[in-house]
DNA sequence: GCAAAAGTGTTTCAGCTACACCCATGG
DNA sequence: CCATGGGTGTAGCTGAAACACTTTTGC
């Protein structure tokens, strides 16, 4: 530490909601505590700023560890500084999340050695987290449910090209209730921000979809940074 | 601090953007600092947390010491932590806005030892600011026109008996353009949140107009907790 | 041929926008 | 009597919601 500052000093973590996207459902990576406190409880992954680190560079870094993915949606949520949310003292922590494309083949790298094990959980059917870990995951699904309404962060959990019915899934699951498909599909075509590939869907047995993806820039042409998407009840 | 927490501590702030309503205007208090770094400079009002000090508890402090006024609407921002914001080395900041009354004969306490005097500024014309506070400050401003959409914080800016015109006046500064009248008068009325008060305003040299207050038992009733007020392009 | 999902239009209703004039009051 | 802001209604438009059947494909 520098001088010139007084010693006001407070130990610090970050802590993380990554959403996934898998079966149809939407999830977070949990991770099994392999250390006191919360000893064998499920918690959201975090880690301990370090200093001379930004706090943005401290998120990457666990995503990184954990999934090995770089560049990634990644946004600032709350700061939780209450004086008792951690049973050995003051920690303040600041809590991002993030989201990111499920490809099913991607494989959860070894954690670090606080954790046993991380998995995916879907959000519907959470076990009780440590610490106020609850209370920030709740606080990152309103978030993400008042976002997707102005902003287009549904595409980033989505594989690059989609078929209007997983987009609209996507929808479903964050909003947590069905939408009518026609409404759906009929308002999405018509922000003019999604380029129809000419392929379709392969494998499936049914009549294949058509496969789309984000025109990233079309967006960025026609809203310079914000779109009214989705009614919000 | 207590043992069992390894040592990565860090210097820790909360910088907060106070937002006032005076003469028709939107204004936040700015202080200028009486001590390196920055001497001289006009800046947020800050502090530092102290060990054992709620995050929420120190932004309240903050408040109280600069205008004396406890219970006012107050919500955390977004937690600034780039390593190079401040000069002296690495300091978390987090920001909090708040929303005062200003009734006009309110005046502000003795400022505390850092700052030489305090003031109200109109945030359309604000001196650049000390350290980062200048996009902490358009952070806020961004907030506010976002919240204003769907919650009820106009009422925080305006005395507990107000009139429509002064309503739409807050409206407007926030937003930063002009309303239609009739809409803005139908509109509002129509969300049944406002109680019409038997009395009119006194002393005015033009015809006076009916004054209101915030029914806060009816919006609770009406919306559990948010309502889409005001469309926001 | 059947199971499973893709794809497609119209009507209705609510809420937003635009817009201009008379009224009450104090000086 | 004049200056200042208070107060009022309507028509047109746009976007949201509700709603059901035919098509394609793999098996």
């Amino acid at each position: 530490m520098q001088p010139g500052l007084p010693l006001f000093e407070s130990v610090f973590t970050i802590d993380c909601v990554i959403f996934g996207f898998q079966e149809g459902e939407l999830k977070i990576l949990l991770i099994e505590r392999n250390e006191e406190p919360y000893k064998d409880w499920w918690a959201l992954p975090g880690l301990f700023v370090e200093h001379n680190e930004g706090i943005d560079v401290a998120a990457e870094r666990i995503l990184y560890e954990l999934t090995g993915l770089r560049d990634i949606y990644m946004e600032q949520l709350y700061t939780f500084g209450e004086v008792n949310r951690h049973p050995d003292g003051r920690v303040i922590t600041v809590g991002y999340y993030a989201m990111i494309r499920l490809t099913g083949h991607k494989e959860l790298k070894p954690v670090t050695n606080y954790a046993k094990k991380a998995f995916w959980h879907p959000v519907s059917d959470l076990p009780t987290l440590a610490f106020d870990h609850t209370a920030i995951f709740e606080k990152s699904l309103q978030k993400i449910r008042r976002k997707i309404s102005y902003q287009p962060i549904a595409f980033e959990l989505l594989p690059e090209k989609f078929t209007l019915t997983q987009l609209q899934h996507v929808y479903e699951s964050i909003l947590n209730k069905k939408l009518d498909k026609r409404n759906f599909r009929k308002k999405m075509l018509n922000y003019g921000i999604l380029k129809e590939l000419g392929e379709k869907q392969r494998g499936v047995s049914y009549r294949a979809a058509t496969l789309y993806k984000f025109d990233r820039r079309k967006y960025a042409k026609l809203f310079q940074k914000e779109l009214s998407f989705m009614k919000e009840d």
